[in-house]
DNA sequence: ATTAGGG
DNA sequence: CCCTAAT
């Protein structure tokens, strides 16, 4: 039937020794290689070499403030709020966390104007989050986690001593963010001493955020702040966004890879279609899993595993993650699976500070995402603050509808300590409106009275990025035109991350001199907007070597979370059209040419590959095989099974004939060189 | 760059 | 999906 018909071409194929392929030269489509390879290599064999030492010189003091904390991690009160799931797919931030962290996740719904081209915005992390990380480039996840870790160690050294006033974070906030990290995100003064806020401004001086923010470093997009309506996620994702090109059956659907429409695209050629950028991020993700970062330093188990919560998991045949060994790292392995299909959540979780016990109050109100707080100034005009709770900056994670409880409540713990261990930083709010200016004193603030108390809240915030809300709420569009920090994984923005860079570069440097500061491990973005670097804070941390400056300039120190990005790409599975597609294909083309299968069904899909294909027929051959029970995920009509069945079983045995003729041909041949000796007649095999 | 398979 | 080996 169907098959038989589809066939056709196949059997055409029988008559004629199938060729499975078309020459190489035809197929070729030679990119011109580009040769600046060793100049990143150089780059960043120097920076992994220097982060090794600064790990080690920074190590000790990294892991060594934690903690007696009796604190309590209560994340219990999670919220989830289920998405419904109609027709349109709840689109997925991942930004939080991971790379997200560093792209929170921006998803801005725009689903095109026009009729044809439909703008699907979904966290990709193949595309954002690698081509991200191919900008940044170079750091972080496993590999690349050196070149983070050394600011962070350095950090600490330097400021050693400020760190130790800090106040402890609660132990499984401390935990997560692994070393270092927040270890010294605010602090509390036990008594007299100093005040709670001086410790802020002290660490704003000693530029504690920095460290946070260095490794966090992700663009707030999410802002912590509830008030500020995330304009992104919830992005429609139709499915009939990718539509199939008449009788060929291409797919023709948007790439999340692509921030720019592609329907419709005309030029056939593959390769020569790929955008530049694609290019780019294959060679770069190909560095970054290279060979070269063999010679990176070993990182220390505390680093790893600081730099994994915020980075994903890695796999443990990663050589240079063997001596990762976190108590937690399980969980962190598991982040991977967040963003699986599902439903979209949201979960709040809050911390409980263990701090002054004192009267808890909600905060602000009802909307604002901050923390309940307490404030009340004491005798010796020191402020007390209690802190009841954290929110936790927007999450999305995804569970099957027939997730258990418990596997929810896992990974909504795992999405905040991925959260959090990706690096977070405080962020004060006052009657509404960030504080940002963290050299102002309470007293100038107003947060000395006690009547503002109650308007006086904290975030936790994923980002380095204080981009005033009204910008992310307000002008979406240029903000993540211009602005990295709203770039997610699910952000439409899919050009290259070196486009990105170039154009980031001098909004980095406007907003927060981001480079320098990060490169500096100093002030904050939020300092650096007031140009309140001070002197002093500069010369908290030593410049590093600027041999690094090549690599550094933009790309590892900023965005070095985006590295952490370099991680699987999100899962994406087929729909059943697209099955449609490939069985159609494989029918007409066999298995063994997964190349052409692409060309021909699947040439605008960019975000499948022949290897994907490739894999999915396997799949599909294995759920065909197996009882429908045992099918999981979208059911795939058993008409289509079937077929796959009857290609696979069709093509499989062209295989062997063709395999059988070749031996055949071979043993003649061998036999014909043999028994008559060269130079003879040639026995000229009969084939079929 | 592709293919084929194992993980 | 990822990773690798082999083409």
């Amino acid at each position: 039937m169907v098959l038989k018909k589809r066939l056709n071409y196949g059997f055409n194929g029988f008559q004629v020794p199938f060729i499975p392929r078309a020459p190489r030269s035809v197929r070729r489509r030679g990119l011109p290689k580009k040769a600046d390879e060793d100049g990143d290599v150089c780059a960043i064999e120097l920076l992994a070499s220097l982060a090794g030492k600064l790990l080690q010189e920074g190590e000790s003091s990294a892991c060594s403030n934690a903690s007696d904390g009796n604190h309590q991690s209560a994340f219990g009160q999670g919220v989830v709020e289920q998405e419904s799931q109609g027709e349109a797919k709840p689109l997925l931030t991942e930004g939080v966390h991971h790379g997200s962290c560093a792209e929170s996740t921006f998803v801005t719904e725009a689903i095109s104007q026009n009729s044809s081209h439909k703008y699907v915005s979904q966290a990709e992390t193949d595309g954002v989050l690698e081509r991200t990380s191919v900008t940044n480039h170079v750091d972080c996840y496993g590999k690349t986690e050196p070149d983070i870790k050394p600011e962070i160690c350095k950090w600490e050294d330097k400021v050693g001593h400020c760190s130790s006033r800090l106040a402890e974070a609660p132990q499984n906030f401390r935990e997560s963010c692994n070393n270092g990290n927040i270890i010294n995100l605010f602090k509390q003064e036990q008594e007299a001493g100093n005040s709670g806020i001086e410790g802020s401004s002290l660490a704003g001086k000693c530029s504690l955020k920095d460290p946070v923010e260095l490794c966090v470093n992700s663009p707030a997009v999410i802002n912590s702040d509830s008030k500020v309506k995330s304009p992104f996620c919830k992005g429609t994702f139709p499915n009939g966004s990718f539509s199939m090109y008449h009788s060929d059956s291409k797919l023709g659907f948007r790439d999340d890879d692509e921030n720019f429409i592609r329907c419709n695209k005309i030029s056939t050629k593959l390769k020569a279609s790929r955008p530049p950028h694609q290019i780019a991020h294959r060679r770069i993700r190909k560095l970054l899993t290279s060979k070269y970062w063999k010679v990176a330093p070993k990182l220390k188990d505390c680093e790893l595993s600081r730099s994994d919560v915020g980075a994903k998991p890695s796999y443990h045949k990663r050589k240079t993650c063997h001596s990762f060994e976190r108590g937690h790292h399980d969980t962190l392995f598991k982040r991977r699976k967040f963003f699986n299909r599902g439903s979209g959540l949201s979960a709040d979780g809050g911390f409980s500070s263990g701090s002054v016990s004192n009267s808890l109050k909600k905060g602000m109100d009802g909307e604002n995402p901050s923390l309940s707080s307490k404030q009340h100034v004491s005798k010796d005009s020191h402020v007390k603050f209690s802190i009841k709770s954290f929110k936790i900056p927007e999450l999305y994670i995804e569970v099957p509808e027939t997730a258990t409880v418990g596997s929810l409540k896992r990974r909504v713990m795992e999405a905040v300590m991925a959260i959090l261990g990706g690096g977070v930083h405080v962020g004060v709010l006052f009657e509404g409106k960030k504080v940002r200016d963290d050299d102002r004193t309470l007293q100038q603030t107003g947060l000395s009275c006690e009547e503002n108390i109650d308007n006086l809240g904290f975030t936790l915030e994923p980002s380095s990025f204080q981009a005033s809300p009204s910008i992310y709420v307000g002008d979406p569009s240029a903000h993540y035109e211009t602005s990295q920090s709203t770039r997610s994984p699910g952000t439409p923005v899919l050009d290259s991350g070196i486009t990105n860079v170039i154009r980031d570069s001098p909004m980095l440097t406007n907003t927060g001199n981001l480079i320098e500061s990060n490169h500096e491990s100093i002030s904050s973005p939020a300092d650096t907007k007031n140009d309140n670097i001070t002197p002093d804070s500069r010369a908290l941390v030593a410049a590093p070597p600027r041999s690094t400056e090549p690599l550094a300039m933009v790309p590892v120190n900023q965005k070095t979370r985006r590295s952490e990005l370099v991680q699987r790409r999100t899962r994406r599975p087929f729909s059943v059209s697209e099955v449609e597609a490939l069985v159609k294909a494989v029918e007409e083309l066999g298995t063994g040419r997964w190349r052409d299968v692409k060309l021909l069904a699947f040439e605008n899909a960019d975000h499948r590959t022949y290897v994907d294909l490739k894999d999915k027929w396997k799949t599909l051959v294995h759920t065909a095989k197996i009882s429908p029970q045992q099918r999981r995920g979208e059911p795939v009509p058993q008409e289509l099974l079937d077929r796959v069945l009857g290609a696979h079983a069709f093509w499989s045995q062209q295989q062997n004939v063709v395999k059988h003729q070749a031996a055949t041909m071979k043993m003649i041949k061998e036999a014909s060189s043999s028994d008559l000796g060269d130079g003879e007649a040639i026995i000229q095999p009969v084939v079929m």
